[in-house]
DNA sequence: CATGAATGAGGATTCATTCAT
DNA sequence: TATGAATGAATCCTCATTCAT
């Protein structure tokens, strides 16, 4: 009777589950879509019984959340980055941005693919996203760009917008690689450094700062 | 019996009444989603009774196919517009850009938020909307663009993937405000030409053409 | 295009199809008891489509209301009688006894089994029965009672819990008959006049009243 | 491995866990009724595992099959009592029903709950209960009542339905209390002298024995 | 014996689609 | 054409039961 609730092994292996259990709810989730994709699908893409999921998320929908949150996991694990990039703003950008692509790797396609999909049209998951997600990196990118521009080392009409503009190309070119362009899929390593360019064109560098 | 086939009125009676359900499945399955969304619901939207809705429409996916044909349709109307641009490229640009955006509004952000949803899960419709509206305006655009860069306008390092990233913002920014991003939705209109100066930053125009 | 929705009509199909499917819940449900039977077995007996019942019944426990219901207009059409007695009481006791059990009678013991069962065990519909049904019959026979009482007719000493156990005898009885026992289901029609005999036995009535 | 299986230790321990259990299946299905409640639930009322309750009982059912024997038990234990009324039928009856009551009380009127709303569906539990319990009660009773009546000492027209209506009486009074009658909750104590008053109106006691 | 994760059959419910009126 | 009742396949989820540890 070895006391089996918070022992770490069984911790340990209930976490292998959900990740197995996810892992598996993103493939079939990419494929036929989120509702067309049912328990069973994801249970025998997972090897386990329907049941079993049941054991680990409280339904279909929760599902969706684990992935929202693994999601939030990698990003945040990204974020320690934020240290890297002192003295030069160009270095710094080409350095962020190619540390925000490697994420999305990591991350997965299918994964945006099955979350965006939902997002667009479930307004609860789609604020969750946003509030976890998105807001928070921009919020960061703000206060860089504000003090870059406050140093008069940039310089921008409308940080915010722009912004925007530059989080919205990469969401965009993530889009368009999934819906399958073949230009993107095949040199979707030249990408990061095109938008650090369009980026540090806008952002319109001081020539001080590049001595 | 008058035969009712080839009655233009008959026939603007139906159209009349295809356009009122996909204006009221637009609503709905921008509100609950595409599969959330029920036949039932969309009848009421409408207000008319479910099996109405047969006579018009071969099955419920058909209805996505019919809004994805509408998006079409406005896309070309806004293609006449090619003419237009001649002489200065920056002019050009500015207006394309902003012809765009003016589409984008005619269909209406629900249109785009119902079929980007499916089109991320959805395969098929994934290819019949890559094949019918983003190919052909990828295609155009890269023949001007090519055109430009071969009369020494413009220069470009790279013309495919340089316009896939405008395009990308472009749609990036759509997803971002149907995301519910306040500042995209309040300042709006500031947009198409925030975009367009950060496209003609990245084409590089070249001395000669500003005079 | 005729309007449905409030044809009479109409009105008296769904009627009868309500009936329908209570009648085959009833069956069922006695059978094998309201939980181990299915949908499906209910709409077998009724010769419909499972889900046809669900246009009519918002989910399985409404059939349960429904059957409560309408033991609630039986029992109202059997209160009609009220006015029946006057003079003697002997003979209104009696009267009112057997109008009880032609009530019963005409509802039919299944339905009892079947609610009885469940108000057992589910508080909610036991708050609902007692409301509706219990309470509303303990109140008027009170009434009587205590009329009679106050006019000298009878003497009785506990009118309430009296009360309680002549109709706890009745309800006990059906018990007993719906648990199979046989001398009950074989002399069913000696019953009510044996209840009444005992309650009139307990009610004590005066003298004066017999003359 | 000493031989567990006949060790009254071990035999103790297991009718104590068995006792554990039932106590809390008996709380557990009084509250949300056999059906809807889960082994999980009777388990976690009872404070071990679900897998436990099986090396106990069989299957769910069995736990019904539990309650009813223990009811017999305390039924029978209650019988013994048989030898205590002689000479007085007043006194008899008076003091058999408060027994009866007394084992009602110390059964508790939770395990009726339980049992009496799975017997009004189950047929089989139905004869089970009716011939372990209830028909023994009969034979009992109507074997005195025969014998008083031989002996003229009571008059009564028909024994057998009489006896029903009495027991009826006590077991709807039950179910009266169960279905939460105030009067009856509040009052409970004085139910037993008046079910006696009732019987001993019934049976007409002859003068010859009252004095 | 005790545990509780895994199982998968079973059932309530939904909803796209049909079709008689 | 319009209607909406009827249909029944499809699916999420529950939960009794098993069994390796």
């Amino acid at each position: 009777m070895a006391r089996k609730k918070h022992d770490p092994i069984q911790e340990q292996l209930a976490q292998a589950r959900r990740a197995q259990i996810l892992d598996a709810a993103t493939q079939v989730f990419a494929e036929k879509g989120f509702h067309r994709a049912t328990i069973r699908d994801v249970a025998k893409a997972a090897g386990i019984a329907d049941g079993t999921i049941y054991n680990y998320f409280e339904n279909k929908t929760a599902l969706l959340l684990g992935l929202l949150n693994r999601i939030n996991e990698t990003e945040l694990r990204g974020q320690h980055f934020e240290q890297v990039g002192r003295g030069d703003v160009r270095a710094f950008v080409r350095s962020y941005i190619r540390q925000r692509f490697k994420v999305f790797a990591q991350t997965g396609f299918e994964v945006f693919q099955v979350l965006l999909s939902e997002i667009l049209v479930d307004s609860e998951l789609r604020e969750l996203y946003y509030q976890q997600v998105i807001a928070p990196t921009f919020d960061l990118a703000e206060r860089y760009f504000q003090q870059w521009a406050d140093a008069g080392v940039i310089r921008l009409r409308d940080t915010r917008l722009s912004l925007r503009a530059i989080a919205g190309m990469t969401l965009g070119l993530i889009m368009l690689r999934i819906m399958g362009d073949a230009e993107l899929e095949m040199r979707w390593d030249a990408v990061p450094d095109l938008v650090a360019d369009i980026m540090l064109q806008a952002i319109e560098i001081t020539e001080g700062d590049r001595s």
